[in-house]
DNA sequence: TCCGGCGATTGATCTGCATCAACAACATCT
DNA sequence: AGATGTTGTTGATGCAGATCAATCGCCGGA
C-alpha cells in the first residue's frame, strides 16, 4: 500500500467555475457565501492508492471531493474489508456531530479534494440553515444509498449484485453529466468484490457470464451495456 | 397481513415530560419552541403488525417514536424482504428533500408516535439551525449504524451475525434507559433473519449454538448475555 | 528481449448456509 | 379436551459462492 502523499493546497480560487460546483455542498450557496466559504477550504491532492484518512482518527476536516473517484471502506481486525461506498465529484466526506471517521478512504487513481477544517466549517455552517438543509439532503440522499445496498448484501445473488452494480455506477456517473456508451470502472475487481460482498473470482465469473449473455461487454476502458432492459431486471430483482 | 389501524390522535399534552425526550428530536428545543412544535404533531398509535407507512409511497408525514419498536424494511418484487433496521423510542422517521418514503415501517406490539405533518414541520425546521444541526446528528448516527451494518451484511459469519445483533441491540436498548439483564427481543425470527441476511433455520440454530456454548441464555421474556467478553469479541470479529 | 509483478480469468474442489421436511411448544378457539 | 394456527427447533440434503490453484495478458524495468 503506497503512503499517502498529500500536496501543499491553496486556497481555492475560482468556486464559482467549478466542475463539481452544482451537485456539491457549495450548491446552496450564493456569490457572496461561495467566497466566503472558499476562504476556509484548500485544494489537496492524493495521488493513486494513497489514503485521505482512516477510520477511527480524529475528525479533523471535512472534504467535498472535486475530481476522481475515493474508495470508502471498514475493516475487520483480520483484515476482511467491507467498502461501504465510492465517492465522486460532488460528494461530501464527513459528519459533523462524530468526532472520528467512520471508515477509511483512499484515493483511486489522482483525486483533488477541497478540504475545510472541521472547526471553522462547524462556525460557518452553524447558523446558515442553506447549508445545514444541503447537508441533510446529502446525508438523506446517502442514507437511502446505503439502505439499497444492504438489499443488495443481504437479500441478492451474485449476478443481481453485479447488474446492480452497473446500474447504479451508470445513474451516478450519468448524475454528474459522466454518462456515455462506455462506462469506466475505475475500481479493480477487489474493490468490487468488497464493495458487494463476493470474492473476485466471482466477481470475474459473473462479468463473463453477463458477457456470454451479451448482457454487457467488458473492455480494457470500461464496461458497455449492450441489454440495459435486461441489466435493469436483474438490478430490480425480477427474475 | 393485518391491515394499518390508525386510531385518532390529539395533539400532544405532554411533551415536557415525554419519556422519549432526551433522545428524540425535540432535545434540541427549548420550552418555548417545543411547545410550538407540539402544536404541529398528534399522538398516533398503531397495533402489533398495523403498517404505518409503506415503501414508495409519497411521505406527507414525518414520525418520531415515542414507543414500542417497528421494523423498517425493504421489500423485492419477489417479496424478498430487507430490513434495514429496527426503530425504538427517539427515533425519527422520514427524510426531507425525498418525496416518497423509502422503505416500509410496520410496529412490532404496539407502538406509539408524534406525528409530523410534512409540510408544516420542514416550514417549522426550515430557520430553526438547533433542529436543522439535531436532524443533522441523527441522520449522521442512522447513516454510521447503516454502514456498520453493511459490514455485518457483506462479511460476517452467521456466528458474528447474531453477536453483533445482540451487542447492538444491548447498546441501543441501554441507550434509552432499557438496560437491564433480560434483554427483550420483541422481533421475531423472522424478523431477525431478514435483518441479518440469513434464514430463519440459521439464525435459531445459531442462538442454540450459542447457547450450548454458555455464550447466552434464550428465553421467552429475552436473552441473557453470560459470556458477555465472548459476544463482543465474536461482534468485533475477532476470532 | 527477457523477466517479474500485478490484475484478471478459469477450473477443481470444498463448505457454510439455504432448502426441504418433520416435529415440538404453545396459544387461541370451539 | 380436542382442533387449529403460529413460532421455533432440529435433521437431512443441496447448492451458490468460497477457496485453492494454475494460467494468461500486460506493463515497466533491467
Amino acid at each position: 500500500m503506497k503512503i499517502s502523499v498529500l500536496r501543499e493546497g491553496t486556497h481555492c480560487q475560482s468556486c464559482h467555475d467549478c466542475t463539481a460546483r452544482g451537485f456539491a455542498i457549495c450548491a446552496a450557496l450564493d456569490k457572496t457565501k461561495l467566497r466566503e466559504l472558499a476562504q476556509l477550504s484548500r485544494h489537496v491532492r492524493f495521488e493513486s492508492g494513497a489514503t485521505v484518512f482512516a477510520q477511527a482518527n480524529i475528525a479533523t476536516s471535512f472534504f467535498s471531493v472535486h475530481a476522481g473517484t475515493l474508495r470508502l471502506y471498514k475493516l475487520l481486525p483480520d483484515s476482511r474489508r467491507q467498502i461501504v461506498g465510492f465517492a465522486l465529484p460532488g460528494d461530501f466526506l464527513g459528519l459533523p456531530g462524530l468526532p472520528q471517521h467512520e471508515f477509511s478512504a483512499d484515493a483511486i487513481g489522482r483525486v483533488t479534494l477541497c478540504q475545510f477544517p472541521k472547526e471553522s466549517f462547524a462556525t460557518f455552517a452553524e447558523n446558515r440553515p442553506q447549508l445545514l438543509r444541503r447537508m441533510i439532503e446529502l446525508a438523506g440522499r446517502e442514507l437511502a444509498r446505503a439502505q439499497e445496498h444492504m438489499v443488495l448484501l443481504g437479500r441478492r445473488s451474485a449476478e443481481e449484485k453485479i447488474a446492480s452494480f452497473l446500474i447504479g455506477w451508470r445513474d451516478r456517473l450519468s448524475g454528474i453529466g459522466r454518462g456515455g456508451e462506455i462506462m469506466p470502472l475505475p475500481m479493480k475487481r477487489l474493490d468490487i468484490a468488497d464493495h458487494l460482498g463476493l470474492t473476485i473470482e466471482t466477481v470475474s465469473r459473473t462479468f463473463s457470464k453477463l458477457e456470454r449473455d451479451g448482457v454487457i461487454q467488458s473492455l480494457a476502458s470500461g464496461v458497455v451495456l449492450l441489454d440495459t432492459p435486461r441489466a435493469e431486471a436483474l438490478s430490480a430483482g425480477i427474475s
